[in-house]
RNA sequence: GGGGGCGUAGCUCAGUUGGUUAGAGCGCCGGCCUGUCACGCCGGAGGUCGCGGGUUCGAGUCCCGUCGCUCCCGCCA
């Protein structure tokens, strides 16, 4: 698995690869002690390196000038030993340690380096405080895990490179000094000395760049690449990440889609991520928002999103009949049959508010016998035929949990998915080393943004816009945005968007009209990216492609819930780094240099 | 910008209703120990209870503020 070092001063083997067959010969190896045994006679010390774990064995008998030096060595002291890799006795074989059948008895030993104790351990894997970990970033790294998940990474990421190079592609850089790229979120800023009062903005994504190299003939790139956005952190998303950007001329939505799907079902393939293959199934983005209540839908299990529209229509219950008044929806999710306490259910409402309702409704369905047939707060503003019609819609038996909620659909559609979300992860309804991969489609091509009184861009407004009915739009098509649908796609795994992409504007007629659409007057377009719009106007192929969130994807094969887990030097959730310091104030003269001035 | 959680020994944590000298395990230091591998045994050191203020006879504990970390909402296609 590891080729053999070049013989020098320090080893001429690794400590991991060290085994029987290779009883009774001499070896050097170096590396950090692990771990020390001093029995007052032998001494017995773990050394570690990359390649794992080797005993070493200091016996005062044989060899007391490396004995007596070894009784000074303390955890993570560098250390240089040489020795004869000697079998060990049946009885003290370690089954646990790939090296345990043998032991390196050590003749010579050096300390390279000594070190201080470190702030937490090194030598086990339990929880320390992150910032903690962050700011002794070069011990943490010594960890198992940590060495394990960015072999993992560049793994992931060697297989990319490989499959997209058997494929065509050719990996080419874009500029991190850019302009602005209109993907919406806040720019990191630089500014520029040579232009005093000027800046340049890191990139959020190369998304102008790739077309420009589709228009410029290249037909394959891919890129893995740091992004920036300057947006607040979350568990699954830091203010720079790494993205495998792709983009393909002269292809269709298929084309995109199968080359993505044979890269990372390699990618899946190589780190023993059980998932389907593919071809991956498709979901509608109405499909997705409507059960699951997410475009990014976690279909590993039920508690899918009812419409109960139709079961409380004509209601006299203010809750149901005021939202539906309003343009709002009722609909509904069965948890099944639990018992939930009151405060759980206090904390689903919690839930719910949070993420913009005003309240839940909650009811447990009675069996026949009982005196009513639900026990719930707002029972007794139901009529019997509504609570049966509400019952029947989503299919609920005696001691089933019903959450309702009733709001305008975007709202409602969001706290139902996050409750399912919530109840799925309290529930443990998610069956063990289960994976779910899928591709949505069809989104919106624009919104509806009422207190700007204009339509926006729901992907980017390169993308290509579609019909209703899922055909690539013509210009004249555009004059009724209302249900244009766009020529995008996202991939979802386990619930967790890792890609999106899609078809883009090669036609300026077209470009011009979403431009306008948007509220971009020709001036601001020209001024923001009238190099693209020039270029396409000499001659663009039409062209597509995909980004890939490489840190989610690491930390999702990883099983890990944060990506910071799998990268080597990340930012804390306040973008801060505690490892650096960044950011940092600046001397007075560089800020001069640049013509700022600080409030 | 908003909400929740956390902050006590080097690390991971406990600390009751506010009450004498703030504890445990691991680590660390010293001693003993020749087959351990989470070695074992004996002894020891180690604390600005994040920081600032307040209430109180008395604060790790209650209150206010603040900082840091974290999860979420907003934001981020």
């Amino acid at each position: 698995m590891i080729r053999p070092p070049r013989a020098n001063t320090y080893r001429n083997s690794w400590a991991g690869e060290l085994n029987a067959g290779r009883a009774d010969s001499p070896a050097r190896v170096s590396g950090w002690v692990h771990r020390r045994r001093d029995h007052g006679g032998l001494i017995f010390i773990d050394l570690r390196e990359r390649s794992g774990i080797v005993q070493l064995v200091f016996d005062p008998e044989t060899a007391p000038q490396a004995h007596a030096e070894a009784h000074k060595l303390r955890s993570e002291d560098v250390i240089t030993a040489a020795g004869t890799v000697t079998l060990r006795a049946p009885k003290d074989v370690n089954p646990n340690l790939p090296t345990g059948e043998i032991d390196l008895r050590v003749t010579e030993l050096e300390i390279l380096a000594d070190a201080e104790t470190p702030p937490f351990p090194v030598d086990e894997d339990g929880p320390v405080d992150e910032n903690l970990r962050l700011r002794h970033r070069s011990l943490d790294l010594r960890r198992a895990p940590m060495q394990e998940t960015l072999a993992l990474r560049h793994q992931v990421i060697q297989t990319i490179r490989r499959e997209l190079d058997e494929r065509d592609f050719l990996e080419i850089e874009t500029p991190f000094l850019t302009r602005s790229t209109p993907e919406g979120a806040r720019d990191f800023l630089v500014p520029a000395r040579i232009a005093v009062g000027s800046f340049y903005a890191l990139p959020q994504s190369p998304q102008l760049f790739k077309q420009l190299l589709m228009i410029g003939g290249l037909e394959r790139y891919y890129q893995i690449v740091r992004c920036f956005r300057d947006e607040d952190a979350r568990a699954d998303r830091l203010p720079e990440f790494t993205q495998l950007d792709v983009e393909m001329a002269f292809v269709e939505e298929e084309d995109v889609l199968g080359v993505s799907e044979a890269v990372l079902h390699a990618v899946f393939s190589s780190a023993d991520f059980d998932v389907p293959a593919p071809p991956w199934p498709r979901m509608t983005h109405a499909e997705a928002v409507g059960r699951f209540g997410s475009d990014r839908p976690d279909t590993r299990f039920g508690l899918e999103l009812v419409d109960l529209d139709a079961a409380v229509r004509g209601t006299e219950f203010k809750v149901f009949s005021g939202a539906l008044e309003s343009g709002g929806v009722v609909r509904g999710i069965n948890a099944g049959p639990r018992e939930l306490p009151r405060s759980e259910l206090d904390g689903l409402t919690e839930l719910a508010k949070q993420h913009g309702a005003r309240g839940l409704v909650w009811a447990f369905v009675q069996d026949e016998a009982a005196d009513e047939p639900w026990r719930s707060p707002i029972a007794k503003f139901l009529k019997p035929g509504e609570i049966a019609a509400i019952t029947e819609a989503l299919d609920a038996g005696p001691a089933d949990v019903l959450l309702i909620v009733a709001d305008q659909p975007a709202t409602t559609n969001q706290v139902l998915g996050a409750l399912r979300l919530e109840l799925a992860r309290r529930l443990g309804l998610v069956p063990e080393g289960a994976h779910d991969i899928r591709w949505v489609v069809q989104f919106p091509m624009f919104t509806y943004k009422p207190e700007e009184q204009r339509w926006d861009a729901e992907h980017h407004p390169f993308t290509a816009p579609a019909t209703p009915d899922g055909r690539p739009a013509a210009a004249a098509d555009l004059d009724d945005p209302a249900g244009l649908l766009s020529r995008s796609y996202d991939l979802v795994l386990d619930g967790n968007e890792i890609g999106g992409g899609s078809i883009r504007n090669h036609r300026t007629d077209i470009q011009s009209r979403v431009f306008d659409l948007i509220g971009i007057n020709e001036e601001e377009a020209q001024a923001r990216f009238g190099f693209l719009l020039d270029a396409l106007k000499y001659g663009a192929p039409p062209h597509g492609g995909i980004a890939f969130g490489i840190d989610r994807i690491v930390a999702l094969l990883a099983g890990r819930d944060n990506i910071r887990e799998v990268i080597a030097f990340p930012k804390s959730t306040s973008g801060a780094d505690p490892l650096t310091g960044a950011p940092a104030p600046v001397d007075d003269i560089q800020l001069r240099e640049l013509g700022l001035r600080l409030r």
